[in-house]
RNA sequence: GGGACUGUGGGGUAGCUUGGUCCAUCCUUCGGGGUUCGGGACUCCGAGACGCCAGUUCAAAUCUGGCCAGUCCCA
């Protein structure tokens, strides 16, 4: 009996609710941004995470895994990233019951980690490109407001980190990292803007950084992750060096990759609706869910013919859930709607007669499915699905922008804007006290839906140099 | 870092101002029985809570202090 808050009108009580009644993470740890991962969303996680491996590898990335604390030693030896991290890190002071000489980070990213290893491990320009990430998990000490998924302490990282020749080639494999969020982002059914963050508001430590963000509703948006080009600032002082076939002695420049859970909050904050979550079949815990509908007078067929076909999708490598519980149907349509999966196959008495089963998918649509080649018929449903869950998700993406032409024009406004900006920081900080968020940065591409150049700079009217850019209220 | 607020079964709540009528209300949930069964069934029986520690008092969910946990606002 859940009756979800309004999506649009709040929504943050609504994801709460729906992340809750879904059953996709327990908040009920007892330490703040720290959640349990329930059966059904770690369902959805492992799934997140294989689609994560597969488009990284398929870009010559290869798997590790560093060590889960930094001595502190190593953590300062960046300067701008340990001043960046240094207000949210949890330490490690003491073993047993005596401090330690030197404390340990429990690590908020890896760069500190990995990058000494990456000293020993790079030699020669043989060496390179070196290629590698982790799925691990990260900590950071908020002291903001947790989220699950969104903002949490103990973070589902993915980060790939990598060694390069030099600028231009740390720049191609940005461009690679850029490409396989694309394809990423497409198996979830995600729409997002890749934009280079202002100078301001990179990452500690970063020559420059691109992230990928969402409109989740309103003039809200959410960082779905980040591309950084480090140039040689962490090979330096990490005295990572090979040499060049002139004989040479050269810092590579370097990348990173960072993606985390995060991605599962915005599926869920993307696609969801009045009934709850709905997930993409890429993630989705279970892709199909039966249903089957017995007659009072029946001999157990029903159940029969369901587990059959339950079992016939599971060979074809099927999520498949069946749900045989003695609720009445209509109670688990319901619930499963709340849940997210994609398609509901309905199996009774008329269907049994009809040699094909009701097929309804979690956008209300319904079809019927022969049982003879159920296999094709579901795999047809699911893709036309994902299909229609992608336009659903780009026409509410397409419609989450408007361009802005004056400072005030951006008080209060309730979608994300875009605008002329020259570039300037004074300028960028006026664009962010308007619209009490932020300035998420340039497009990294051209918006087909934007003219080639903006008119002039919002804030200060200039038209020399003057490039689009877009400010919101990240979430 | 500064300030405000909140804490009652698994979840959501009533009660708190003015201490006693509270072995704590209602909804949901959970276990069991019966009747049901193509979009959230009904009914009967049962289970389950005052964040922790001290104090005031004849008497504390209610008042006081400390702690813990959480939320919000400001820097």
């Amino acid at each position: 009996m859940v009756e979800l808050p309004d999506k649009r009108t709040a929504f943050v009580d609504w994801y709460l609710a729906v992340v809750e009644e879904a059953n996709l993470s327990d908040k009920r740890y007892g330490v703040k941004g720290m959640n349990v991962w329930t059966p059904y969303g770690f369902r959805a996680r492992r799934n997140l995470d294989r689609i994560l491996v597969r488009e990284i590898e398929a870009t010559g990335s290869e798997p590790v895994e560093f060590p889960t604390l930094i001595p502190a030693t190593e953590f300062a030896k960046e300067k701008e990233h340990i001043q960046g991290f240094d207000a949210q890190v949890f330490w490690v002071t003491k073993g047993g019951l005596s401090e330690l000489d030197v404390p340990l980070v429990l690590r908020p990213t890896s760069e500190t980690a990995i990058y000494p290893v990456f000293a020993l491990w790079v030699r020669s320009h043989r060496d390179l490109p070196l290629n590698v990430y982790q799925i691990v998990s990260t900590f950071r000490y908020e002291t903001k407001t947790t989220r699950p998924f969104v903002r949490v302490r103990e973070i589902h990282f993915f980060e790939e980190h990598t060694c390069q020749l030099d600028d231009d080639a740390a720049t191609a494999r940005v461009r690679s990292n850029l490409g396989a969020f694309r394809a990423i982002a497409g198996a979830l059914g995600l729409p997002y803007l890749a934009l280079r963050r202002p100078e301001w508001d990179k990452f500690a430590g970063a020559h420059y950084s691109i992230a990928f963000d969402a409109p989740v509703g309103g003039a809200r948006t959410l960082q779905l992750g980040s591309v950084h080009h480090y140039r040689d600032n962490f090979a330096k002082p990490y005295g990572i060096v090979y040499e060049a076939p002139d004989g040479t002695q050269r810092h590579p420049h370097q990348t990173t990759f960072g993606l985390s859970e995060r991605l599962l909050g915005a599926v869920v904050a993307v696609h969801g609706d009045a009934k709850g979550a709905v997930f993409p079949s890429s993630v989705a815990p279970y892709e199909v869910v039966i249903v089957p509908i017995p007659s009072p007078d029946e001999d157990g067929g029903t159940a029969r013919l369901a587990r059959t076909l339950a079992e016939r999708l599971e060979h074809h490598g099927r999520r498949a859930f069946l749900d045989g519980g003695d609720e009445r149907p209509g109670a688990k349509y319901y619930r499963w709607e709340l849940r997210g999966v994609p398609l509901r196959l309905e199996v009774g008495r008329r269907e049994a007669a009809a040699g094909a089963v009701t097929a309804v998918d979690r956008l209300g649509r319904k079809a019927s499915l022969p049982i003879a080649d159920l296999e094709d018929g579901v795999a047809a449903r699911l893709a036309d699905f994902d299909r229609a869950l992608t336009e659903r998700a780009g026409a509410a993406f397409r419609a989450s922008f408007l361009p802005a032409a004056t400072l005030a024009e951006l008080a209060g406004s309730d979608q994300v804007r875009s605008l002329g900006w020259c570039g300037e920081e004074a300028c960028g900080h006026a664009i962010e006290q308007a619209i009490d968020g932020a300035l998420l940065g340039t497009p990294e591409d051209p918006v087909p839906w934007l003219p080639g150049s903006p008119p002039a700079c919002i804030a200060c009217g200039s038209t020399s140099p003057v490039r689009w850019a877009f400010a919101a209220q990240p979430m």
